[in-house]
DNA sequence: TCAAACATGTTAAGCGGTTGACATATTTCG
DNA sequence: CGAAATATGTCAACCGCTTAACATGTTTGA
């Protein structure tokens, strides 16, 4: 594979001249430049970014790390991040932690062993660990990590609250909130707080929590814990669930049940994903602004790689999108 | 951020032997090598992996290209092919190309800049591009690329061939075939070649071909196009979707028109996805083992990495998984 | 006309780690 | 006992690119 200095000796030039052309510094005449590029062509010269990297002592990698791609929230976040990180001129080095503290560690190790531009942590609790001497920026999305460059996050609990309020108005009073834990705290928990507070405000609403193992990040495997709660809660009238994804096993489970949603009983699901258009009934639901959450994580980044200082925490409002699930009379 | 140089220099030895330590070459005694790792943890050494990558020439990334991350199908890919890489110590450089020709260049252009290790294309069409001058391991992975290495694929044919069958017992006699074609050609074309091949094959059975625009892969809002096809065949009793998120949109429309499925009408999918046991029928669809692909693509990267020399194409099997919208009586 | 500005070259150090050549000890064991 | 195995050190080249220092021209323009 072709060097530069093999560039410069096809050019009839020398490095110093072929580097500036490639990092566009100093002065160039166009002909120098056109002649340089056409050297690098008729080699198929690839920049060895490596190369590159190491030199700048920074790489133009984004390290991710995220519970589970396969989970259509992250996949969704996952696209964005991408979008946006192409768009700033990064590339991602994905990892799935699955939910394990150790190997959420390592893959932290293993972004700062790469030297990343930055590193965006969708998993895990960092609450305690040093993340400062890594020297990168980092950014905590929905997690808590007082020590992380930013926090990026939806106002979970106004989404609790919203989706409270909007199965009151629809008539529910036997409420029944079904999330999806993460393995360790999250901002996600103030979901049901939200939730449950706005539900115990109001008269004449009984309102009931339970929350899924952790572990079933891992398999979205949700179904066996959500036919529990419901043979425990059979005649709760309205359910409120942490994601989508479980909104959907709980339409399922309801269906076999024989219980109609919306009529007998509705439902409202977390996150807006394309899942919640393709149910039956289609899903009311909590919609977050991945796009430009992911975004906000891209900009940071790269303020913060100038130096630049970025806010330690960043809220979005949430809000509800409509469907059929909830709907009334 | 510490050094070899520096590790060396707290341990009170020679980089060469730290060096040694770190790769587990030549002799070192176990005094030493503990030494070694203590001077690492005290000063929180990570080796730098692009002056790592730089020196091997060869990085332990492994880039991959897909259409979307968002689709379902490809989540649970790029998540299949994230567990295996792990597994054999690479990681993932994840492209999204959004079924444009010139973005998955640019992106192999950029893997090869940053000399991953091995390349994984799941978009677009190579077969005229010179992928040999690479110099690196290159997976087609349903896709045509004549220059790879290796042609990783489903018998999409088979699942055509089953899909039919499976509709024809069904009792369906006017069937019609929706797949989501790709910008190019692509080997899931076949699907729909063994579908209406065994179709027409089969006495008093009607089977029609229908084919989504290509760069419905970027938004996946197959709607208008499904909902223009079911206009079309209005009195169609059995589809075939290209998808399980195409079967899900399509039951969505059956929906609207009041058509029971699968009462009225048939659907069948493929992939097998999460989404398909969602749905409401829930999907009987054609299962690609997917896993097993991703673990192949990986194993063969890592063989040919070490010089051995690897099959040109692997065809797995495919078979049918059988729910709701496809039950008789 | 003369100092800027422009254009290019040469050289060399540095990024951080790998690797091989070669030198020296000390152990081990047949 | 002496050769082989073990254990470590020194040194230097190399991977491919960046960048600063410094030199040397050629244009420009006030």
């Amino acid at each position: 594979m072709a060097t530069l200095k093999d560039v410069a000796r096809e050019a009839g030039l020398s490095v110093g001249t072929v580097s500036r052309v490639l990092n566009n510094r100093g002065y160039i005449s166009d002909e120098t430049r056109e002649s340089v590029q056409r050297a690098m062509a008729r080699l198929n010269y690839q920049p060895n970014e490596m190369a590159r990297s190491l030199s700048r002592k920074k790489s133009s990698m984004i390290g991710v790390i995220v519970p589970n791609i396969d989970h259509p929230y992250f996949a969704k976040l996952i696209s964005c991040l991408d979008a946006s990180a192409r768009r700033q001129g990064y590339e991602i080095l994905l990892f799935a932690s699955h939910g394990k503290a150790e190997r959420e560690e390592e893959y932290v190790r293993l972004c700062s062993s790469n030297r990343v531009a930055g590193l965006i942590l969708c998993s895990g609790d960092f609450s305690t660990t040093k993340l400062r001497d890594l020297g990168l920026p980092v950014i905590a999305y929905e997690l808590f990590a007082d020590d992380s460059d930013a926090a990026m996050e939806c106002d979970n609990y106004e989404g609790g609250v919203l989706a409270a309020q909007e199965l009151i108005q629809a008539g529910c009073r036997k409420i029944l909130s079904i999330s999806g834990a993460g393995p360790v705290n999250m901002p996600a928990d103030a979901r049901s707080e939200g939730f449950l507070e706005t539900c115990r405000a109001s008269e004449g609403v009984e309102a009931y929590n339970r929350v899924c193992k952790a572990e079933r990040i891992r398999d979205l495997d949700y179904m066996p814990e959500i036919n529990a709660f419901l043979d425990e809660f059979p005649d709760a009238d309205g359910i409120f669930a942490g994601s989508d994804v479980i909104a959907a096993m709980v339409l399922k489970s309801l269906r076999a049940r024989s219980r109609k949603v919306p009529e007998d009983v509705k439902v409202l699901g977390y996150d807006d994903v394309m899942l919640a258009e393709l149910t039956d009934p289609s899903l009311t639901t909590i919609h977050q602004p991945v796009a430009e959450m992911a975004d906000a994580c891209m900009q940071f980044i790269s303020r913060a790689a100038k130096g630049e200082s970025i806010p330690v925490r960043t809220t979005f409002h949430v809000r509800l999108t409509r469907r059929e699930s909830t709907a009334t009379g």
